[in-house]
DNA sequence: CTGAAAGCGCTTACAG
DNA sequence: CTGAAAGCGCTTACAG
């Protein structure tokens, strides 16, 4: 590979006025220019990445962390992040924490040593510290869907609207026995979900339905297991809020072994839909959120930050979407 | 950030026995290591991969370009790419490229310049001389899945048997009208799969039972349509072999439309499993294929790629991953 | 308009 | 066993 001084030697200059032709990062007499572009042509010259990121403290190269992209929002987020930085010309360093702090702490730590210029994180929310060190150390922070950390930039949606919107939605289809399937509530999608449901049961003077073990996990075989205890322990139950498809698969499934008709028997909608709800044998209700655009609006929003990275303390930016109601056959 | 330089002052020592303590390079006395290393604690020291990457020509990064991670056996992969280069301390630079070789080269083009150090690909098969390219450039190339271009590493799977295997198992539980539907045709592991098929009718004195759409995509719609198409050309058809499993969801819910019940009128079988077969209303038999385990693999084979990287010409490495029957609901 | 020099943060022969 | 020095390939004040 020829490098700066190849150039400079066949051009009979200097490396810096080599660099600042090819850069155009300052006058350069003409004719001087035309021989440096004929000699680096004729090497066929490209610069060192590396050398010019040690050399600028920039790498072009965004970094991500999600728990999972498995039967997850994160999945369309994540490809809309790669598609936008790729149209900026960045790229994306990859990690999935499968919701692990553990891991989420690894890679961090890997992703702070000088590997990228933004950090786009939907969190677990048990290393709020570190990532507070990394957005001081320099590098802008973007949280995602999760905005575990206050006062710093985040996208998120309107998590309660939301679940107050379905409860709404499900009364007026008749339901009135209307079960509730949380998360972890630390992470604050999963609490304000909650939290929007509590508000429109409040208002219809419908009584709470929900079981303590749903408050910990939001896989398929959590939603499974705790649609059974619901059902069980509620068996009136007539509608069923699930904060992710994952378990609003769980309910369908335990709902055919349970002999429970979907819809007629038992509503299902999911909080926070992806195309796989249109997808199944019965069709999945859900409140969809774009995630292609999320993942796009993240990668701009990262870049902004990286540019402006030196102005004097701008506020943290946010951004909210909506989730959109997208009916189908489980309601 | 702490730099060598700090950790060194503080441990009262240069920084070149700093870095040779750190990176156990050579013998240090004991005593200096352990205030070597509890300098380097106390301020947090991590090392600038950069300067690194710059000093011993090595990136620590590993690309990826993957056609999509939904729904798709790549999830997997990927994670399993993800999670290998971490434990190595490799990051890696992900790509999707939606099947679109038009992305594939751009991405392709992005990467080659000096960003990694190995690239980990499950082509279109549209872009091989660039890929050669690049291999021939000094980045090794491994293919994923699909070993597109010959005498190239590559991790694949028995398709072909796999499709044989599939029709034989079929057979074995009375099915006589076995339906498949396959992929694009460029694509070496649809072509094989289609191929066992063949194979397996031709010595069953069976009849092929296939439509031509079919050899074009496989997503859900495809697989929708193509079965609505194979049904509708094959009235007895009692069973389906898709090549993924998007194909069978969209297999699936056409059978339900069509009051046709899985598996008791028409059996279905992916050839491509992965976790979703196991989550849906009627589970979905499948062979199945360890991603996980495919996508360390790929990483451990581009690290020693990169490793013996100036060896004399080796041969390239070719690994042959066997698909696994998990039986489930839908036969 | 251009050169000489310093330096980004690290590693690695070379001495001693 | 450890230090001093050179250098990876680039950029950027600083002179002139």
């Amino acid at each position: 590979m020829a490098t700066l001084k190849d150039v400079a030697k066949l051009a009979c200059v200097d490396v810096s006025t080599v660099s600042r032709a090819l850069n155009n990062t300052s006058y350069v007499h003409p004719d001087t220019k035309e021989r440096i572009y004929a000699a680096a042509k004729e090497l066929g010259y490209h610069p060192n990445v590396m050398a010019q990121a040690l050399r600028q403290g920039k790498r072009h190269t965004i970094g991500v962390i999600v728990p999972s992209l498995f039967l997850s929002v994160f999945a369309g987020i994540t490809l809309g992040i790669e598609q936008e930085a790729q149209k900026q010309n960045y790229g994306v360093l990859l990690c999935c924490t499968s919701g692990d702090p553990a891991s989420e702490k690894e890679s961090l730590n890997r992703l702070r040593s000088g590997f990228i210029d933004a950090l786009i994180i939907a969190s677990t929310g048990r290393n709020s510290r570190l990532i507070q060190d990394i957005q001081a150390s320099g590098v802008p922070v973007i949280q995602i869907i999760r905005d575990q950390i206050p006062h710093m930039n985040s996208i998120v949606a309107d998590y309660e609207a939301t679940g107050y919107n379905a409860v709404h939605y499900l009364y007026q289809l008749g339901s009135r026995h209307i079960g509730f399937l949380g998360g972890n509530d630390r992470i604050i999608p999963f609490r304000n979900r909650y939290q929007g449901y509590q508000r429109a049961m409040q208002e219809l003077h419908l009584p709470e339905l929900t079981v303590p073990s749903s408050f910990v996990g939001h896989s398929f075989e959590h939603g499974y297991r705790d649609a059974k205890e619901l059902l069980f322990q509620f068996p009136d139950l007539d509608a069923v809020i699930t904060s992710v498809d994952s378990q609003g698969l769980g309910v369908m499934r335990l709902m055919k072994e349970q002999k429970k008709r979907v819809p007629e028997d038992v509503r299902v909608i999911s909080l926070t839909g992806h195309t796989i709800g249109g997808l199944l044998e019965t069709t999945m209700t859900a409140m969809e959120l774009p995630a292609l655009e999320i993942g796009r609006s993240a990668v701009q929003m990262a870049i902004e930050e990286i540019d402006s990275s030196g102005d004097s303390h701008t506020s943290p930016r946010r951004l909210v979407f909506h989730a959109e109601l997208v009916e189908r056959e489980s309601t």
